[in-house]
DNA sequence: TAATGCACCTGTGGGC
DNA sequence: TGCCCACAGGTGCATT
């Protein structure tokens, strides 16, 4: 499941492989990924024959600048990207061929059909919905202890494991990592947002910092199919304390960790750890 | 206005 | 062995 760290292992690995290639052809064969334009021709026809400037991420989209165009491809659950050459195996659940001018191939595959693409005229990429509402770059400088707690007090409610999935109020951060900084933070995932203290907002802006500044050092996590463009595995999956680990005991205190459901998505956490009140 | 539920999808694993 | 069902979860939309 991409989350940020997954994203710009992605963007990166893109970045080496297909800057400077020029677009020949585009093959879709699941019209359904492509949702602007509206017509897959249009698609095609809007990118061929233009070379990929700049491959860049935004929380958890990937933005490909190419001629006077941006490519906006969101990964959702299992989308992936994969480099070939003409001459491989088009593999199971392949939707998407960019075919270079040199014989190289950029794949993109996606189990579940979930991901989308958007092209958007460069410099408007404010028109789409949620590309535009995004909240802060949660490794970037600006983000900072101050901002998040502005941001969590402006919250009027809201349990804070679902406020930090709500992609306006930081950007990047999905179930995986948001229930690993709950855990470092020692915050349990259904305390009221706004209503934590000072202390416990500033450590958990530096759990998400550390969190994802490591996954992103480890190439990511693989907790289930996802892979960077070499098709490699990510190394965070190894370091995760609580996400996956239900009944197993927590590292710090050796209680067992929890497995509930909350806002319909599965959640881990030490019930000892993470108190829901002090 | 905010919270909640559901749809979109397919592979996987458990139960029978 | 084969069938059925629940589950996995990011996002957008509908409903409460």
């Amino acid at each position: 499941m991409p989350e940020l760290p997954e994203v710009e292992t992605v963007r990166r690995g893109l970045a080496a492989l297909v800057i400077g290639k020029t677009i020949e052809k585009i093959t879709v064969s699941l019209p359904r990924i492509i949702r602007t334009p509206d017509d897959v021709r249009q698609f095609c026809m809007m990118l061929e024959g233009y070379a990929i400037d700049a491959v860049e991420r935004r929380g958890k989209y990937l933005l490909l600048s190419i001629g006077p165009h941006l490519l906006v491809s969101h990964l959702r659950m299992e989308g992936r990207y994969g480099f070939y050459h003409r001459e491989d195996p088009v593999e199971k659940h392949t939707h998407v061929i960019f075919h270079f001018t040199d014989g190289t191939e950029l794949r993109y595959k996606d189990v579940r059909q979930f991901g989308t693409m958007d092209i958007l005229p460069q410099g408007r990429h404010q028109e789409l919905p949620g590309l535009a509402t995004l909240g802060p770059e949660p490794l970037d400088r600006s983000f900072t202890p101050e901002v998040f707690i502005r941001a969590l007090r402006a919250r009027r409610s809201g349990k804070i494991k679902a406020l930090l999935l709500d992609q306006s109020l930081v950007a990047g951060l999905g179930n995986i990592y948001v229930d690993e900084v709950l855990f470092q933070s020692g915050i349990h995932p259904e305390a009221s947002g706004p209503e934590l203290s000072d202390r416990q907002i500033v450590a958990l802006h530096r759990a998400i910092v550390a969190v994802l500044t490591q996954s992103v050092e480890l190439g990511g996590s693989s907790v289930k199919s996802y892979v960077n463009g070499y098709g490699q595995e990510g190394g965070m999956q190894h370091q995760l304390n609580v996400y996956g680990r239900e009944d197993q005991p927590c590292p710090n205190c050796g209680t067992l960790i929890v497995k509930t459901r909350l806002g319909g998505r599965g959640t881990h956490f030490c019930p000892t750890c993470q108190p829901l009140h002090d």
